[in-house]
DNA sequence: GTCTATACGCAGATAGAC
DNA sequence: GTCTATCTGCGTATAGAC
């Protein structure tokens, strides 16, 4: 539609809403070249098949989200900041792309080989876990928080941050949330989930 | 394989395997009919069509745990066996089938309101959020735990559970576990989540 | 009930004109 | 670069013999 986007972007675009939406084997490429404006043989053109497409849309998600935590892991001097940085990117993040959960979650279940490949053999950093990992250990050592597996922390974040996007089409009507009343379930949850993991994280 | 079992039941299990691996769109008949040692025409002949068989095991799954959560749900006394009740159960329920959360979150995704009516207009109890939420707000008024959120709380329950058998085969290559020692996370897990949920409740 | 053979349509992919 | 037209194969579904 918008016209001042090559035909390229928009394709990408397109694709982008359509296999989120309907994952891989779902997503249909006269459903894409739609989106887009154009017809299948361009999709074709420009991309040579539709596997190819979807590793371009794969990968680029996948690069889009992992610098945002290696920057996160890395730069925070403390557990706490970090818990509350990551919170609030994380969550952010899922927000903007609201089908960006159950697509990964799909991806991981369907070919978790090549997701693993996307992860690391990516131009940028591999997945930040060891800084992670460090961090927790060393914050243990100094006594600051109570002996906990990084591990089970790292499921604990990540599943409290995750959760809401997997199931909001579901949460909204078991519920009865509007729209905008998830969205304010989603800001109080942010202050909800890094108070529940700082305040469990308290020594002794 | 097994011969004292129906073709019917044959079939069920193997369209349950075949569809929580690869979801709706990405099963195949013939696959199904490969792993029931039959041919894709007796499919047809017992199930009309793979939209009907599909739907049977959709609502067979979800017919298979509802009752257990309601049973917990209505049955505990105060909020903390609950959640130890509900944590051992539900993580239980997860991982003796492993593709069950995954194969849930890409329905909820893909067609969000099949899933709510299989889960209110099944024979059995609608979705019990209110029997949880009456439970929590009855023991925040005595006291017995700090004011939170039910759907709040509820969300971190089931985001605690859920997400490792989410990400099952990716936490297993990222943090480089085998079968046995992911096993062992899982258990320590339990103990974790319900210390964490329960010690974060507490008043004050 | 179970099979083989086949119909039918759809989705991915290509050819070729403009 | 973009289109129309077409090919090809695969996946669902049916027909009909046994």
């Amino acid at each position: 539609m918008t016209v001042d986007q090559t035909t390229e972007e928009r394709i990408i675009i397109a694709a982008k809403q359509v296999f989120f939406e309907k994952g891989m084997s779902g997503a249909r490429m006269q459903d894409i070249a739609d989106r887009a404006g154009i017809n299948k043989a361009l999709l074709h053109y420009y991309f040579r098949s539709k596997e190819k497409l979807f590793f371009i849309i794969f990968q680029e998600s996948i690069q889009s989200f992992l610098p945002q935590i290696q920057t996160i892991f890395s730069n925070t001097p403390d557990i706490g900041s970090m818990i509350r940085g990551f919170v609030q990117t994380y969550m952010a993040m899922l927000n903007r792309q609201p089908y960006l959960a159950a697509f990964i979650v799909q991806e991981i279940n369907r070919n978790p080989k090549s997701m693993w490949e996307a992860m690391n053999h990516t131009g940028s950093a591999p997945f930040p876990i060891h800084a992670f990992q460090e961090l927790v250990a060393k914050e243990v050592d100094a006594g600051n928080i109570r002996p906990i597996d990084p591990l089970q922390l790292w499921a604990h974040i990540m599943g409290l941050c995750i959760f809401p996007f997997l199931g909001r089409p579901l949460m909204k009507m078991i519920f009865q949330y509007s729209d905008p009343q998830f969205d304010h379930f989603l800001v109080e949850r942010q202050e909800e989930v890094i108070h529940l993991l700082i305040s469990s994280l308290k020594p002794e």
